[in-house]
DNA sequence: AAATTTACTATACAGTGTATATATACAGCG
DNA sequence: CGCTGTATATATACACTGTATAGTAAATTT
């Protein structure tokens, strides 16, 4: 047998392979991913992933970009269920949507954020538009806090003019919106993100259950500091 | 030739080794470690390192524990440059030096903080001594705030009993300080952490020389926050 | 019906960590 | 000095990885 017949073969094997690789990732972890590995599950040889993929790191850029999304829904959908005029519930609530996310989804925080694959580094062009997607949520709610004139920035520090630029490639994809606004959420997120990297990571057991208490804390503490009145 | 002579044997292989080692990470960063490369650069067979680490695991939680020794002397010498009295100065040297540190060794920070390793996981038990010390100086200085009355902690979450048993561990390497100036400390580290570590990963790139002017405004908010009067 | 493209298999290569067996150099002891 | 035991290395081999290449059969197009 040199090629199953066309009636067996699975019609979407891009998304075949791409579950199979999710399901590995989650039952042995991101390091552990192989090719062959995911060729063995479908019953194909590792080669033939090759017409899918140009190589293992093209998959775990496209497994990176369906995080991001992942993500990115997740984050969208927390700022949306809540009304509009209500936007500091609405940035609590997109703080509480990425823990939540992270720790439903501990492997594909790890992916986005660690580096868990061994020779790996995500080329920044592919996976942007995703990730700068998956911080939007956040971006547009401090965005309508300033212009609410409710965004409390008093002595934050100034995007210097060299650095505009790097901001401009985020603008593209996560929407038109001030510079202040997209500093100030990106410290936000470096806040969050500080805890619950240390969570995933084990690092920080002894708070309640998984922390819950001390990031509570920490969305008041954004809320006291970036939120006026 | 089967084995050479002890006069050309290298004395501290084990030392050796992990020179080796930190030479190769430093330059095709953690994830491309090989016991091979480094047998091959020592010209020495791979199975030999066998006889100083029993797995490559061993070798990397080896490597790790000397990161974490480094960044707990570059904690603890920046603190003591400072005289005593000077609490807020001492902890923001502290601070200034976590992220200088992890500036000049990106690999060894990415190594601790990061999986970058193919299938390892970093035994608690061996690394914690270590890296608790490397906190250590952190923990010194909020506690000292602490006995001065000088540390804010109005709605900081208590710490919950059943939790308690897992600072035990930490108070046995890290000196017998207070639970709440262990929480604080945790949190204050969450938040350097967190900008650090995407700085560290390039995902923070429109400050000032790199990140620097956010990491000092972060700096001034966590005195701002726990430091009274 | 013939030609072309697609989608796979088969095979092979260089790399990895590591287990096993083996040989030598050295230390200690008679 | 010679013998023995152990530490320290080599040699070899195994199973695994990603990936390059070649070939073949099926499906599609002409």
């Amino acid at each position: 047998m040199v090629r199953p017949t066309l009636k067996k073969q699975t019609p979407n094997l891009k998304e075949v392979i791409k579950e199979a690789a999710w399901k590995q990732i989650a039952e042995f972890g991101a390091s552990a991913l192989s090719l062959r590995a995911i060729a063995r599950e479908l019953k194909i040889t590792a080669p033939a992933i090759y017409n899918y993929f140009p190589s293992r790191d093209d998959l775990v850029t496209a497994l990176i970009i369906d995080a991001y999304t992942s993500l990115g829904d997740s984050q969208i959908e927390a700022r949306d269920a809540l009304p509009q005029n209500g936007i500091s519930k609405r940035m609590r609530a997109v703080g509480l949507a990425y823990r939540n996310w992270a720790n439903t989804y501990p492997q594909r925080y790890q992916l986005i954020f660690g580096t868990p694959i061994p020779g790996y580094e995500a080329p920044l062009m592919e996976v942007l538009p995703s990730a700068a997607r998956s911080l939007s949520a956040l971006v547009s709610v401090v965005e309508q806090l300033r212009q609410a004139g409710k965004l409390n920035v008093d002595a934050f520090p100034k995007v210097r003019a060299e650095y505009k630029e790097s901001f401009e490639i985020w603008k593209t994809h996560g929407g038109d919106v001030d510079l202040l606004s997209l500093s100030v959420a990106m410290i936000i997120w470096s806040r969050v993100h500080g805890i619950v990297s240390l969570e995933i990571a084990g690092s920080l057991p002894p708070f309640g259950p998984s922390g819950n208490d001390l990031y509570l804390y920490e969305l008041d503490s954004i809320a006291n500091q970036f939120i006026k009145e």
